[in-house]
Formats: C-alpha cells, structure tokens, sequence
DNA sequence: GAAATTGGTTCCGTTTTAAAAGCAATTTAC
DNA sequence: GTAAATTGCTTTTAAAACGGAACCAATTTC
C-alpha cells in the first residue's frame, strides 16, 4: 500500500487505502461480528495472515478509519474501534454485499442478511450506524 | 487474481474480483469518461499499465463483467462495454466516492459530483443505471 | 510454577505489480 | 502509394506485496 496519491479523485483516493482484498474484511468483522482484537480478527473465515492484519490496523489506524486503545481487564489486549470515519464504511459495505449476493455464488443465509440490509434503504443505514456509533465511540 | 474463493460471504465474493487498486477505476472511466478503448482506459489519471489493464479486462470479460466486441468502424479497435453486473456495480462507485470526497483530500469539482450523486440517494441512481444501459446494452 | 494467550515480528519463498520496450495488423497522412 | 501513426495487446525485467510458518516477551490462567 504506497502513499502516493494517484490523482485528486475520491474514488481513486478511496481505492488507495481500502482497494485491497483484505482492509474492508476486517472493517467487516468490526463492524458485523463485533470483534475488537487482534487474535479473533485473525480467526476469519478468510485466513488473512498475521502479517498482513498487523500491517492493515496499523495504516488504518494511522489514516483514522480505527483506534487502538488498551484493554482496561487485560494487559496483553488491544481494543480496536471503529472510528466515525469507520463508520462511514457501512454504505461501501453494504453496496458490496448486494452485489455479491446478487452476481456471485454467495453463501444463502449470509445474502440474505446482505440483501436485506440494501433493502432497507438509507433508513436501515443509519439505524445500524447509530448502534455502531455507541458500540465504537460510546 | 486467485480464482479460490475463501468465503461464501458476500462482501469477500465482491472483493476477490473488484477489491484491487485498479478494477473500479475501469469501471468509472467506462460509466463516468464514457471510455471504450483499450488505449482510452490507458489514458487514465492514475496510469494504470497496459499489462495490469489486459489483465483486469480479460477477467472482467471472463466474469461476465464486461463485454468486448469488434468495432465495425475500425478493425483494430475493440469496444468494452458494461453488462447489467458491471451497470450495477454504479452504487459501490457511488458509495466509494462519498466516502472519498468526505474523508480524502479529493479535488473539490469531483467532490462536488460525487457528492451530488451521492445526495440524489437511489432515485438519482436509478436514473443514470437507466443511462448506462442505453448506452452500454443499447 | 507450567502452560496457554496476548499482539505482534521475522524470515523466506511465491505471487503480484510497475515500467518500458516491442509487435503485427491496420489505418491515416501526405 | 508509401511512410508514419495507431490499434490492442505481449514480453521482459526488476521491485514490491503477500502468505505461511516459526518465533517472541509479557502476561494471564490453571
């Protein structure tokens, strides 16, 4: 993932720091499987190696889609949250599923989740992405 | 590119075949710059490679993605054109620039259309998907 | 006190990618 | 009519990204 921008437009900004098969995976599993750690995101059903995951929460944090912060009951543990950035994702999420569900060979009862969060419109958006916002921001 | 799917998500469906740097720049510059040649798509902003450009357009063909046809006017040319997947893929551009032009330092005009779009909500998107297929499935 | 768990790091071989040059067929310019 | 330009790629070479496995020190659990 280099740093140089490619040219001024939001979607190729957008595809500089979330254009990869693995970032909006983990923004996934944050947001839809509340995971906050780093050994559970490192259980997805993908198998994103270590390394990778590592590299991912650190430019995410770094560019202010996550924080990082320390688990108050155990000192080994890292909290990551969403930011309200993070949140934001929720729509590029959704739209995605949609997709997936309707032209690739997706698993049924996850395409159904997916179709019917789409079908919900940007009502349904905004009511997940208030609980997101109290689940991550508090 | 792998071909082995990792998941019957479909969020992780999507992303095998559009979660790269490149992929969705096609896209845009086939539905927003009405580019249709192999040479156009060269021409993006983002410079793109002409071997990372023949590969992304064979396996969009071969995904059913786009189609590639034989201009009648000109036999060394060959015509690129959505199909009714890649026509629907619009929601996740449109989504992916939103996102852009809030939390990316994206060029303020594009930002304006992005937005613009984005604040017409599904009828506006409705609209130019109707667009596109005139133009693109004729 | 030993074993397991934590968020990573290190190493190494493979895959992906970028940059540049090249190509045969055809079209355009003169 | 012929030379130059244009077409959609392919080839080559080198660099960067990635996956897998092993490993680590600090801490927690048993």
């Amino acid at each position: 993932m280099s740093t140089k921008e490619r040219s001024g437009c939001p979607i190729s900004l957008s595809l500089e720091l979330i254009g990869d098969r693995w970032t909006l995976l983990i923004i996934r599993d944050l947001a839809f499987a509340g995971k906050r750690h780093f050994r559970e995101l490192l259980q997805s059903d993908e198998g994103i190696s270590s390394r990778t995951l590592a590299e991912r929460l650190q430019t995410l944090v770094d560019e202010g889609v996550l924080t990082r912060s320390d688990d108050p009951t155990h000192r080994l543990k890292a909290i990551y949250r969403l930011t309200e950035a993070g949140i934001d994702l929720l729509p590029i999420l959704a739209t995605l599923g949609a997709w997936g569900s309707k032209y690739r060979k997706a698993d049924k009862d996850l395409a159904r989740v997916a179709k019917e969060l789409a079908a919900g419109g940007e009502p349904a958006l905004e009511r997940m992405k208030k609980s997101l916002s109290k689940e991550h921001l508090g």
